[in-house]
This record gives structure tokens, C-alpha cells and sequence, in this order.
DNA sequence: CCAACTTGTTCAGATATGTGAACCGTGTGC
DNA sequence: GCACACGGTTCACATATCTGAACAAGTTGG
């Protein structure tokens, strides 16, 4: 039901993740839909501004997308309540500060606080999705989450990976999370890269969490970090109505 | 053609610009679409992430636009050259800067730097649709269109303002920004802001721009910001390859 | 406590869309 | 210069979607 509809939700999601602006034929094979159907579809999201036309008149994520997704971060009032802390950390600890929720298996950075100073930024990483278990914010949000969450997000975790044994691993580094009240990943995901993450709790509804990253060796002491972190997320908690 | 992909796609942008979540019913009537027929699109766009459910049941924009929308700044490269002009330009006058290109009648805003302790942010304009003739980031971006691209927007602004009058004024206004070398606005937008904006030129396509708004009354020379805004902007220009 | 009004869901028939093959235009390599 | 490969477009038919009304479930008000 709504084939063409969820077509065209695959097609901007295919073109979101693609490095590059992408010819018809190419989507139509990727996705396995008919070059014909394809055709009509992208000539409507094109139509509506959801795609565009590169310069060789090959497909990319348009305006008006960008424009529609910018609104979620708007009604996410919990974005507004974050940033100050965000830029309270950067400022502080002069290294860059995230914050990300869970989706499923993954956590998605909504929006980030690069230190001034920093010539050409590293390619924006908000909206990028990465998989839950292998970042620092991804652990912090995890290991606050109640109960019943947390299996449907394992569920999901245990069908994105193969390996029984990373999920078990995980559990058990949740535990041990939750008792120093932060998360971290050394090196995990970026090569001498160092990143520390604390929970944001909401009054109700999963709780998303603030990381920072830096690189090991630099003149930072580790305690510094976890301390302006952790506040940095308990206030922002505080501030959003919840009580302990 | 494509008919449930234009309302997939008509619903995304109703509620994107809505002030919060909508009933099934509500949006189906707001758009004129069977209710059994919004039914079935909004569960695919359920189902694919890019509208959500709040509290209430209402539906929302989801996570999967704001992530897809996301891709769209990564893919516009004028962006990362634009941003540490903003930065620089921010830090130096202590006010708001925004980048922006034209879409149609419409300027859209693309990215902004704050100021440092601002307290909390104005409701984030990232994003944000206004008319290109009611704004300096708007007209700066008119008034340096090659011909033809310019008689394109004008007669989309023609079809979008009553007024023939209107756009006669803007016409004569653009030849004096031309001159002039930046557009400004003066509490047309905002009561008592005053925005000034200038050019950011590419080797080839429309040109975007580079604004700022402030306070009238405050502390700042208006020809300092003028100053300052021009060069961003034309630093900009320059890194991109743009020579005149 | 009932009635009237919501909102969301389901269903079978009318209708528009999806399909695949053939077609056209362009550019590339021989 | 020719043939081939590649991307995009069009068309008639099979098929899945869209429709509108009727239904279920929950809410409000008298």
C-alpha cells in the first residue's frame, strides 16, 4: 500500500546518503523500481523542490527538504534548551560538543558547537546517523534508558549486527555506564580520537544525551572533561523539568 | 501523474510550517484529500521515518527529514566557505549573521552564527522562507542575478505580491544596491532591526548572500558593519572562485 | 447517562497509476 | 563516421491505488 509513496521516501533517503548527485538510471537500479515508475516519481519530488538538478542534470536532495527537516529541529524544544550548554562546554573545554538521540539502532546528531578558531569545520555531522553501540553518545543515551526501551532498541541492535557477542558486551558496558554516570569511547570510532558523553533526561520519554570529542594527548585532563560534560547534561536536564 | 507523491510531499511542507503536530482530519481538509487517502499516506511516511507521532497522537515532521534534509547543506559546498565568513563576521561586530540564497519570490535562509552570550537563541531561522523583496539577504542575492535569472524571480515575485507597484520599486531599488555594492532594510522586516547584506558570487550560477541584523540605536557605526559585511561577503566570492 | 460530535479505520468498486518494451537523443570509442 | 552504450522519455495495458460512505472508538456537553 502507498508503494509510490514509500518509493519516493526510499529515492530521498538513497540520495541522502549517496556521496554524489545520482543519475535515473542508477536510483531505478539501486532500488529495484521500474525506470519508468522512477521517472514519474522523481519528476514530482523534483516538481516540488524535494530534489534538484545538479549541473550534468543528475538528482540530489533539493531546498525544499532541507527547509521541511530544518522545522523538526524547531518543534524539538528540547534543541533550545541544549544549545546553551552546548556552547557553555565548547567554550569551556574549547573542543567540539554534540548532542544525539536514539533511533532505532543508531544515534542521530542533531545539532553540534565547534570551537571558534577552527579553520575550515570538518564536514558537518549533524544529521549524520551512526550505529548506537560504537559512539559515546550513543552509550550515554542507551544506558538511561527504562526498561522496555532499551529491549526494542536492542532488538533493533541485534538485527543491525551479526555478532551476538557485541551486543552481550554492550549490556554488560551499560551497567558499568550508569554507575560512573558517563559514557566513552577511545579511539573506537575515529582513529586518537577521545569521546565523553553524559545523559539529557526528559520529565518523560527516552533521554538523549551531550558528548564531546577530542584528541588523546591533547593538554585536556580527562577528569575536566567528564566533570564539564556531565554537568553540562545535568543542567540541561534541570532545565527541561526533570528531577532524580 | 504521481498524485500521492505531490500530497505526500504537500503534507510535509503543511507540516512543517505548522505550529504544532496535526490530526489525520485536520490535514486532510487543510489539503483537500479524501481522509482515507491521507490515511494511507501517512502511514508510509509514518512507517519511513519522516513524520513522527507526539504525545497526543498528532503528526509531526519526523527524524528521517530533518536527517535527509541535513544532506542537503553537506552537498552544498558554498556552504563551508561560507560559514567561516559568518564566524569571523560575527565575532567581529558581536551581532547575528545568516547565509541565504533565492528559491523563486523567496529567500531562504541556509545557515546563521550567534553571538556569544546571547542567552537563549531566537527561535532558529535556519531553514527559514521569506519573500526575497521584503529582505537585504533577499535583495543583495536579486540585485547581482544575471538578466535572464532575474526576469525568472521577478516574475515569480510578480505572481506572488498583488502590488504591481511593489515590484516596480524593487526593480529601481536594485540599480542603487547594484551602486551601492550592499542592500540594507531598515524595520521593513522587524521593528527597529536594521539588516544589511551583500553578495556571495559563484564562477557560474545565482549568487547567494551574506546578511547581518542589529538593533538600531546600538552601539555599532553603521558603515563599520557595511564594511564588514562587504568583505565577508566578497572573501567569500573569492575563495569560491569567483573573479570580477 | 445518553446523544451528538469528534477522530481514525475499513471496505468494495471506480479510477488512475505502475509496468516493460520500444523509442529518442547524446556522447564515446573504434 | 559509424556503431554502440547509456541516460531519459513515451505509450497502451494490467494492476494497484484512490474514493466515499459506512463503521468503530473515544470525547464532549447537556
Amino acid at each position: 500500500m502507498s508503494t509510490s509513496v514509500v518509493r519516493a521516501m526510499r529515492i530521498l533517503e538513497l540520495l541522502s546518503g549517496a556521496a554524489k548527485p545520482m543519475t535515473l538510471t542508477s536510483i531505478a537500479e539501486e532500488l529495484s523500481i521500474p525506470k519508468s515508475t522512477t521517472h514519474s516519481i522523481l519528476k514530482a519530488l523534483v516538481g516540488r523542490g524535494f530534489l534538484g538538478l545538479d549541473e550534468y542534470q543528475n538528482y540530489a536532495v533539493g531546498l525544499k527538504a532541507f527547509e521541511v527537516g530544518a522545522s523538526h529541529l524547531r518543534s524539538t524544544n528540547a534543541v533550545e534548551v541544549v544549545i546553551p550548554q552546548l556552547v557553555g562546554l565548547t567554550r569551556d573545554l574549547g573542543i567540539t560538543s554534540h548532542y544525539a538521540i536514539l533511533d532505532g539502532s543508531d544515534a542521530v546528531y542533531l545539532c553540534k558547537e565547534d570551537p571558534p578558531g577552527l579553520g575550515l569545520k570538518l564536514a558537518s555531522s549533524v544529521g549524520a546517523r551512526l550505529p548506537a553501540y560504537t559512539t559515546a553518545v550513543g552509550k550515554a543515551a542507551l544506558a538511561w534508558l527504562p526498561e522496555a526501551d532499551l529491549e526494542r532498541h536492542l532488538d533493533a541492535i541485534r538485527a543491525a549486527v551479526s555478532q551476538r557477542q557485541t551486543v552481550d558486551r554492550l549490556i554488560g558496558e551499560l551497567g558499568g555506564i550508569r554507575a560512573l554516570g558517563f559514557s566513552s569511547d577511545d579511539g573506537e570510532t575515529a582513529q586518537g580520537v577521545r569521546c565523553v558523553a553524559a545523559p539529557v533526561r526528559y520529565p518523560s520519554g527516552p533521554p538523549g544525551s551531550i558528548g564531546v570529542s577530542y584528541l588523546r594527548g591533547s593538554s585536556l585532563q580527562d577528569q575536566q572533561v567528564i566533570d564539564g560534560v556531565v554537568r553540562a547534561a545535568r543542567r540541561a536536564s534541570e532545565v527541561l523539568g526533570y528531577r532524580d
